[in-house]
DNA sequence: GTGTCGGCCGTCTGCCGACAA
DNA sequence: TTGTCGGCAGACGGCCGACAC
């Protein structure tokens, strides 16, 4: 499961799968190699459309084969960077297979490379418009310095040393990581600046340094999700693309063969292929409801992670006409904050936690503080809004 | 036919068609909006496998309903221009017509932006090092800047201009025009760096520069054919973009509805929508014979023409599996100049002209060094070697 | 006619501690 | 603890004619 044959975008070079999930962000995860998922043509058709910033206005052949969610084995999973930005994404190959075979209670499989999350140390900051200027260099925060880079010879004045990291390319950064100035800090100086303008890093992008089980360090970026990802047309129209993605899932489900998607997930609005398990899990035994509270785990602004909590405020498909009977994104919801706009108006089951299983089976984080002093009566008004109006 | 809706990529900013056509190359032609013309799916294909540098050996699903050649009416040309990198293409609106309502005998239109070619003057360059080094400007050929530049004054000590020049995004860019040195010559120097860096430029590169009908300039580029377009990839695997091409078409041509492809001059092997009157005339009259000489035009290094002479050793099918009765690539042919490799060893009918027609219909370039010493024997070689052996 | 170079000057890069939030 | 700044020294950018091919 471990062994991956993982290059990067047409060479190659092995990409790193702890550096690859650290860009991906943290609520990124891939299901296993060689297990049973879902593959939702909807949330791939949302990824195309989201990167060719088309309207998803005209007319598309139908595929009366292609069920709105196929049964796949995934065989093999790839991970990439792309060679111009450093956008992450995966290859995967598909194979769809009938229901009949369809395992009645799947065993979870650990997610793709978790194993290796938990013996590597790592970083992230948001870079500052000092940090990213042409006139110094870049400030560690304390705790991360310590935490992942060798410690400094203090007996030197100024203590100093030689810092290298590899991308996800494999190519080697040089820095000079030097403790000074009045009062001490720790700062990247010599090479800093040539790693900004290689990767064209702005004020707000993020840095991470990770530190594995040798020693080696290893860096990555996650840009600011204001930078719109730079649109891949100019090769084949938006319109051509969605076909492409229907017609060769299609011809897939009815040949029972291999298929290839890309999953880009800084791009897509949400994950498209779910472990079988977890959709399962989502799905059948407590039957989710209209008034149901929930909570879900959101990306901040900052590249940390966030709980939100929210209502469920209806039940019903995304589009009735071409995919009747769809779990993608059935459940329309209203949220707690009014920090509305950036957080979705439908969501699918298994995103979310709903709150009416017993409290046992929530994390103690949750249960710390799950008396919240919410307005009730602000999330019914929610509520009776959200079913009268249309999505936005 | 000059009216045209030629927006930038995505944005509201008209493209020069005449700018456009020369970063396209000197061979690039688009035909008339509202023509009748013929689209080949095959050809389109082949541009998706060049631009993601894929090999075409993965299983597509048929397409019975798609014929090898397409009857379409273009009902619309808009001309754009990648933001990162100004690589010229066309979204051109496709709509296929049965075979009854063929024209017998359609006449030429006029190609595409034809018009406003003889009134504009321009002068392209190949970039030296020197040109691209940070170390100073750029040197104009002396007959290209008494062609294109306004005239200095050359009163004044030392004669210097400012120019201002847009380029296919309708950015302006300034440069000074001086002429000085020992021995005298033209020089663009404040502002010309800005532009190799902003544009990326490399020695090899290609600049142009145009003066229009009212005296504005415009300059564009055209990369050296070393350079890989950036791959486009990330968002759709090959198969499925192969997939999206074939499936938009066969729809298309199943519900007689429109579709939208892009034409991409720089990294296509050949155009793949030909007008439908040189199609027709490249396949009636004269029926081509396995022997017969022509001579076809070719894009030089230095991005000037050329025209190479060559032998039809083969008539047939390029894929008789899946395109039976093509004549997209249906000629075999040898080249009498050994400068192998570069040059297609298959090529269309339309793309060649054949010397057996009466030599009136040639032009008079041709004429005056029509006897070539050429040793025919060796030209039968290649004869029988290219029938013996397969495509490289 | 034009590609490349040495010379020279001015601007920008980038390392430093000061200071304040 | 760390973001931004003034100061300063050295590197690089970029304009010039010289020279050669």
């Amino acid at each position: 499961m471990s062994h991956v044959s993982s290059l990067a975008g047409g060479d190659k070079k092995a990409i790193n799968q702890a550096l690859w999930l650290e860009c991906a962000g943290p609520l990124i995860t891939l299901p296993a190699i060689g297990s049973q998922v879902v593959y939702f043509p909807q949330g791939h058709s949302e990824q195309v459309i989201a990167s060719t910033h088309k309207e998803a206005d005209f007319e598309v052949p139908s595929y009366p084969n292609l069920p709105p969610q196929l049964f796949c084995i995934l065989h093999n999973i790839t991970l990439h960077a792309d060679q111009e930005n450093d956008e992450v994404f995966a290859q995967m190959t598909l194979q769809p297979f009938s229901q009949t075979a369809l395992l009645k209670d799947p065993f979870l499989l650990p997610d793709f490379g978790i194993q290796t999350k938990q013996t590597i140390v790592s970083f992230s900051k948001t870079l500052t418009a000092s940090d990213t200027s042409t006139h110094g260099g870049f400030s560690i925060p304390r705790r991360a310095a310590e935490k992942v880079f060798p410690p400094l010879d203090f007996t030197k004045t100024p203590p100093a040393q030689e810092l290298v990291a590899r991308d996800l390319h494999n190519n080697e950064w040089h820095f000079r990581h030097i403790y000074r100035g009045q009062p001490r800090r720790h700062l990247l100086t010599t090479g800093w600046s040539v790693f900004v303008s290689a990767k064209r890093l702005q004020a707000g992008d993020t840095v991470l340094f990770l530190r594995d089980e040798q020693g080696q360090h290893m860096l990555g970026i996650r840009r600011a999700n204001r930078q719109q990802t730079n649109l891949p047309t100019s090769l084949l129209s938006s319109d051509s693309m969605l076909i492409g993605v229907l017609a060769a899932a299609a011809h897939a489900a009815s040949t029972n063969s291999r298929f290839t998607i890309f999953y880009n997930p800084r791009a897509s609005p949400s994950e498209f292929v779910i472990p079988l398990a977890k959709y399962q899990k989502a799905l059948h035994p407590p039957q989710l409801t209209v008034g149901m509270r929930f909570r879900m785990e959101m990306e901040t602004e900052d590249s940390s992670t966030r709980r939100y909590m929210g209502t469920i405020t209806g039940i019903g498909d995304l589009d009735p006409v071409r995919w009747p009977n769809s779990h993608w994104r059935s459940l329309k919801v209203g949220w707690d904050e009014s920090t509305a706009g950036q957080k979705q108006r439908r969501v699918s089951a298994w995103e979310i936690e709903p709150l009416t299983v017993p409290f046992l089976l929530c994390n103690s984080s949750f249960l710390l503080r799950s008396k919240r002093p919410r307005a009730f009566s602000g999330v019914l008004n929610t509520l009776s809004l959200s079913l009268a109006e249309e999505e936005l």
